[in-house]
DNA sequence: ATTATTTGGTTTATAAAATAAACTACTTTA
DNA sequence: TAAAGTAGTTTATTTTATAAACCAAATAAT
């Protein structure tokens, strides 16, 4: 009856990164950081784990001198992501009778 | 942007829970236990954490001399559960012109 | 020019949560 | 009456999330 959830994407932070990839293509750390209101720690600690799960991928580029972290979903990512979507209004609509 | 996610709903056996009950009115332990797949280590903590928080009430009865523990949500674990769902979908509705 | 300060993070330590394993109490069946 | 099943709780372990501390380079201030 109850579909498990990927464990990766049930995480408030980790959704909402994924939530701002599938919107944005491409974004930066700070980026990240300030629609997140995470820390850096954080973030840094999650988005790993979104990059060694094959949902997004890292790039260390420069920016100028500076060093940018660009942060883009995969096509995994987005798979992995509208899995999770489907099988959360399983949860959400569990009432017979209130099918989408 | 992203609002902060009601950390009791956001478990993936709480919110079955909740999610059953939403549907049927009071359920039993063994029931919910079932329908869930949860241990039964796992759903009494769980259970015990949301009648703390006022979102379920647990009834201890009994069914012939068996004991028997009925579970129903509240009006506020219904409302907390409304709640949930909706800031979830700004979640997984982030993208902009993609309003349900 | 050398000393803050800011930017852009990572690493490590701590706190909280989920989960499973072990246990209790009582009942029914063999 | 002994074994097995039902209905759970308590406790211990593992995992996860989070924050605090740290590092390196670039820029700004004195």
């Amino acid at each position: 009856m109850f579909k498990p959830l990927d464990p990766l994407l049930h995480s408030e932070l980790r959704l909402a990164v994924m939530s701002l990839l599938v919107g944005t293509e491409a974004a930066e750390f700070p980026f990240i950081k300030e629609q997140t209101g995470a820390t850096a720690g954080n973030l840094s600690v999650q988005l790993d784990k979104l990059a060694t799960a094959g949902y997004v991928t890292v790039e260390k580029t420069f920016k100028g001198k500076r060093p940018c972290t660009l942060c883009r979903i995969t096509p995994e990512g987005l798979k992995a992501f509208e899995t999770y979507v489907e099988t959360l209004r399983e949860y959400l609509n569990v009432k017979p009778g209130e099918a989408e």
